[in-house]
DNA sequence: CCAGAACGTAGGCATATGCCATCATCTTGT
DNA sequence: ACAAGATGATGGCATATGCCTACGTTCTGG
């Protein structure tokens, strides 16, 4: 028990974080399962339903994620029929994401099972602490770390 | 720019924390990038070198990962020659890890390319926000979510 | 002391993610 | 209108992670 509190490890920002995501994917993953998504899959999903047929590189833009990671993500979703790609009209360089109407049932499923994992983790933890760490995270997803650090 | 913004995701705690991680992850990743190791694989010497030749599951335990997924984790830096394994003098069935003198090299090159990520991550968000994130984060890893949520 | 339980790790399979090279498609300058 | 450059997505390769199963070790009851 006491490796949890080990120096050194505890202050590389990275690595904790790395590790809390760990936890809560398990946790997360593990309420998910009955649906048989992960909840990045989930996630993603939802990404998808809340955007208007989102081209690709929006997603991956929303989510912070590489291209071509997302690209990867996508397939075992297309393959299961939950979601389908289509050239964007207008620029068929763009390719756009749509729920399938299955697509639109799994991630109905899904939700209900998301909020079970969501309202557990925020009765365990607080609401007010779960929502200023979601706000330090995006704070840190929004980070420009290529800023030169004397400007000005 | 809004994508950011939008509800739902930005409510999720594991989906806000994975992204985070991924953002944070790609610039630890940059600034060790000289050193040929991943973040991962920095922390994963770093918690090695910090253990008394520590056994496989005690550092899964530490990381809070699955044994498995360390021990394929593991596989690339034995291969490169930075760790190697034997197995427990007083118990056959448990594996320990030490570095190998490549291996406290490369961690120490590697380490000061570190210092600098962590110490410019830190200039950005703040020496005392960083702290608090940590220990966030730490609280996150030590949950116990099997606890019966009303138990007494 | 032996058979079976318990423990620790390895391997196979699958997803998550990233980088780079490549290809297809738009955009633009001339 | 055409060639060069910019933009968006794919495929190949590699690491990161997890689950489940198999196998070797150690421990324990009889």
């Amino acid at each position: 028990m006491s490796q949890t509190t080990l120096p050194g490890l505890a202050l590389c920002n990275n690595a904790m974080l790395r590790r809390a995501t760990r936890k809560l994917g398990q946790f997360y993953d593990d309420v998910l399962a009955p649906s048989g998504l992960k909840a990045t899959q989930q996630g993603l999903l939802y990404q998808i339903h809340i955007g208007n047929e989102p081209a690709m590189g929006a997603i991956a833009a929303a989510l912070v994620m590489d291209l071509s990671a997302l690209g990867h993500t996508l397939k075992p979703l297309i393959r299961d029929g939950y979601i389908e790609t289509f050239a964007d009209p207008a620029d068929r360089r763009v390719k756009r994401v749509r729920l399938t109407p299955q697509g639109r049932t799994k991630l109905e499923e899904a939700l209900k099972l998301w909020h079970v994992a969501q309202q557990r983790f925020e009765d365990i933890v607080g609401k007010e602490q779960a929502a200023s760490l979601r706000a330090a995270l995006d704070e840190i997803a929004a980070l420009d770390f290529d800023a030169p650090p004397a400007a000005t």
